[in-house]
DNA sequence: AAGATGACGCCCG
DNA sequence: CCGGGCGCCATCT
């Protein structure tokens, strides 16, 4: 996961939901919130919501914003220029369809 | 164990 | 565009 994260180029960006897919994830986009807390060292700042929309709330949405544009990534009012900016992860076809944290634990979702 | 929460996503009006 | 609601998964109290 982190090391889908560190995995966005500079001038880039890309969305949680993505992220997560990419890591092998797809339901986990909360997840990735979470990841990006507990490991310093990621760049954050690149990792946005659905859209390209800065999902984080306060004086760190500035602060996204500000080094978004710092490394060259342009906004369209309140988003991202994601046609433009977001990072496209290599194929991974290791579907994980199982839970976030624990590949073992598969839920049956309903059915 | 149950309830509540979170830097989410998608659908509907 | 905005607001509201529901679903998803893991973690904390």
């Amino acid at each position: 996961m982190a090391a889908a994260i560190r995995a966005i180029p500079r001038g880039k960006v890309s969305t949680y939901g993505a992220v997560a897919a990419a890591a092998g994830y797809p339901r986990c986009a909360r997840h990735v919130s979470k990841v990006l807390n507990v490991t310093p060292g990621l760049p954050w700042q690149r990792v946005l919501g659905s859209g390209g929309r800065i999902s984080l709330t306060g004086e760190y949405a500035l602060e996204q914003r500000f080094l978004l544009e710092a490394e060259g990534v342009r906004f369209k009012g309140r988003r991202v220029d994601m046609l433009v900016f977001e990072h496209r992860f290599p194929a991974s076809r290791k579907a994980a369809r199982s839970a976030c944290g624990h590949p073992k634990v598969v839920r049956g979702r309903g059915r």
